[in-house]
DNA sequence: TATGAATGAGGCTTCATTCAT
DNA sequence: AATGAATGAAGCCTCATTCAT
C-alpha cells in the first residue's frame, strides 16, 4: 500500500528537481511552467495540484536548497571550524562553476536576483539561507577572534560579509564571462587579506 | 527642418533611455518591448524601425552605456590615477546603489546575467565594457607598481578582477538583501587589504 | 456507530449549503467545484461520490430548495390564504434583498438563468419549483374569485404570473442596481393593482 | 487609401457584434474570449490590441449597446410619448423574446447580473443604460401627470421603475421557462393598471 | 466513506515580431 | 519617419473529472 503511493509523491520531486536545475541555470523569469513540466515529465494539473502557482513553486525549491544545504548532502561543508575550511570553501564554488563551465551561479542568488519588490515572501525565503551562510561565517570568525587569532578590531560579521560578496560576485562575473579566473584570483586575494589578518596574532 | 528632424531621433533616444532604465531594474527578460513602448511613448513600428528586434535593442543599449561610461558624464570617474581615485571609484557604487534604495545593481551586470548561451553578440558587448573598465584598474595598479608602491609580486590584473568582483558582488547582494551594509562592509576590507599592499612600500 | 456515521452525512449537507449560497452568490458558471471543496473544507473525492458531476450537484441543491421551500422551514409562507399573506409574501423578498446588500437575486432564478439548452433535466428541476410557487399563488386567486372577491373576467394563473415576474424582476434589476428602491416601488404599484381589482368586488 | 485601411477596423467590429450575441445568448461568464475570436474570425492578438482584457471587451459592448438603444437604429423606440407608445413599448419586449425561442433575456441585464463586486466600471456602464431608460420613462409619466392624466400622488419614477422590473422580470422568466407567456400575461396586467391610473383622469 | 494524485482541455493574457499603409 | 493592425506562439492558471488506493 505504502510502496504504491510512493510514485504519487515522485512526481512532485521530479518537478522541484527540474525546476530547480532550470531556475539554476535560467533563472526564473528564463524557465516557464511548461519547461519544468516537459522536463519532469509530468502534467499541468500536477503542477497546480502541488504548488497552486509558480512563486509557489519558486518557494518550494528554495526550501529545498535551504535543506539541502544545511543537511548531510550539502556539496560543501558550510560549518566551517578551521582556517582550512574556509579556504575549502571558498574555493569550492571556484571548482564548482568551472566544472559546469562557467554557466551559471549561485542558484539561490539567481533566484533572488530575479524577485521583483512584490515578491517579499520569496525574498524572505532568499534571505534566510543567506542569513544562515552569514551565521555560520561570522561564527567561525567569531571564534578565531575569541582565541585571539584576529585583532578585537574587526568586526566577524563584516568578515562574513566580504566572504559572501566575494563569493556571490565572483559566480556572478564567472557567469558573465563563462571564464573563472576573476573569480580565482579574486578568491587568492581575498585568502591573502585573510591571512594578512591572521599574522597580526602573536602565535 | 531642424525642428522636424529633432523629434525623430527623440523618439529613439527616448526608447533607449526608457529600455536602460528598465533592463536595469528589471533585466531583459522581465522587460517587454511594450513596457519600453509604453514608458517612452512610442509606437510600435518606431521600436521595429530602429531596432529591428529586442536583442537589437539590447545591444543599442550596451553601446549607448558603454560611450556613457567612456565619456565625459560618466556617473564616476573610470579613468583612476590615485589611490584616493580608487576608494571615490568603490564607495561610489554603494552610495549609488543606497541612493535607489537598493533595488538593482550594475546595469551592465544585469543585462550580462540575463544573457543565453546564444547571444553571443550580446555577451560581446558586456564583455567589451568589462574588459575596459578592467584595463583602466589594471593599468592603474601597473602604474603604482612601476612606481614600487605595490609589491612585484602582486599581479595588476588580479587586483583589478579583485575589485570588479566585489562590486558587482556587492551590488548583487546588496540588490537581494535590499540593504547595502553588506556592500559597504566589504568596500571597508577590501580598501584595508589594498592599503596593506601598499604599506610593503618605502615612501 | 452513530458517532461515526453523522460526520460522513455532514460532508454531504456542508457540500450542499456551500453550494447553495454560493450558486446564489455567484451563479454556477461563477462557481467552481474547487470553491465549494474549499468552502464546505472536503476533499476532491467526496464531491464525486455523493455527486458524481458538477451537474448532479446542482441539482441535489435544487432538490434541496424546492424541499425547503415547501417545508416548515421555508423563509417565507409560500402557502399563501388572505390578501395580507400575499403582501407579505411579495414584501418579504424586497426585505430579503435588502439584508444581503442587494447583492444576490433569487436562488432558483439565479440557477435557472445560467442553463444551457443541454441541460434539460436541471431546466425541469427549476420549473418544478416554479411551477409549484405559481400553483400556490393561482389557488389563492382562484379562491379568491370563488368568493366573488375578484372578477370573473381576471385569469387567477395570470395573476400568478404577474406577481411571479415582478419578484424575479425586482430582485433582478436590485442585484444589477445593488439597491432595492425600484423592487420597493414595484411592489407597491403591484399591491395597489391588486386592491383596485379587489375594489370591484361587492363586501 | 481609406478604402484599404477598412479591413482595419472590421476585425474589432466583429468581434464587437460577435462579442455582444453571445453575451446576450450565454452572459459574460459562459462566454470565452476564445468563442468570441472564433465566431468573429480573428485572431488572439487582435483581441488584446483592441480591447486589452476580457472585461475592456465587455466595456466596448456596453458602450456599443448604449450608443445602439439611443440611436436612429434601436430595436423599439425608447422616446415613449404617448400611452400607445408605451404599450408598443412594452409588449415589444415580450415579441422578441419570442423571436428568439425564448433563448434570451435582456443583453443588458444579462451582462450587468453576470457582475462582481469587484467590476466596478462596468456595473457603471450597465447602470447608465439602465438610467436613460428610466429617465425616458419617468419623463413620460411626468409629462402626463403634468397634463392630468395621471393622479398627482402618482411618482412618475416609481411607475418608470414598474415598467422596467416587469421587462426585465418578465424577460428573465421567459427565459428560464423558455416560454413567453408568463411575461405576456404580466404586461397585459401591467396595462390595465396604468390604464387604471388614467382612468382617473377627466377626459 | 474517504483520500488526494492525476488528467488534459481550456481559461485569460502577454509576448516578440511582421505587415500594409 | 511613422502608424498601428495583424500574427500566432507561449505565458500562467483554473477547470471538471477520473483514477488508484
Amino acid at each position: 500500500m505504502k510502496t504504491k503511493s510512493i510514485p504519487a509523491d515522485n512526481a512532485r520531486q521530479r518537478m522541484i528537481q527540474a525546476a530547480q536545475e532550470l531556475f539554476h541555470l535560467q533563472g526564473i523569469h528564463a524557465t516557464s511552467v511548461d519547461q519544468v513540466l516537459r522536463k519532469s515529465g509530468t502534467g499541468k494539473s500536477q503542477f497546480s495540484h502541488y504548488f497552486k502557482t509558480k512563486d509557489g513553486l519558486v518557494h518550494v525549491v528554495l526550501q529545498n536548497i535551504h535543506v539541502w544545504l544545511r543537511g548531510p548532502d550539502a556539496p560543501v561543508n558550510y560549518g566551517v571550524q578551521t582556517w582550512q575550511d574556509l579556504e575549502t570553501w571558498l574555493r569550492f564554488f571556484v571548482q564548482a562553476q568551472q566544472r559546469y563551465g562557467c554557466d551559471r551561479a549561485c542558484p539561490v542568488g539567481t533566484i533572488g536576483n530575479d524577485l521583483s519588490d512584490k515578491q517579499v515572501l520569496l525574498r524572505q525565503d532568499v534571505r534566510l539561507i543567506f542569513e544562515w551562510v552569514r551565521g555560520q561565517l561570522s561564527r567561525f570568525f567569531a571564534e578565531r577572534r575569541a582565541l585571539g587569532e584576529i585583532k578585537d578590531t574587526v568586526d566577524p560579521e563584516s568578515l562574513a560579509d566580504f566572504c559572501i560578496v566575494i563569493v556571490q560576485g565572483g559566480l556572478f562575473v564567472g557567469k558573465i564571462n563563462r571564464d573563472g579566473s576573476a573569480f580565482d584570483n579574486t578568491v587568492s586575494h581575498a585568502l591573502a587579506y585573510l591571512k594578512s589578518i591572521k599574522q597580526n596574532h602573536v602565535e
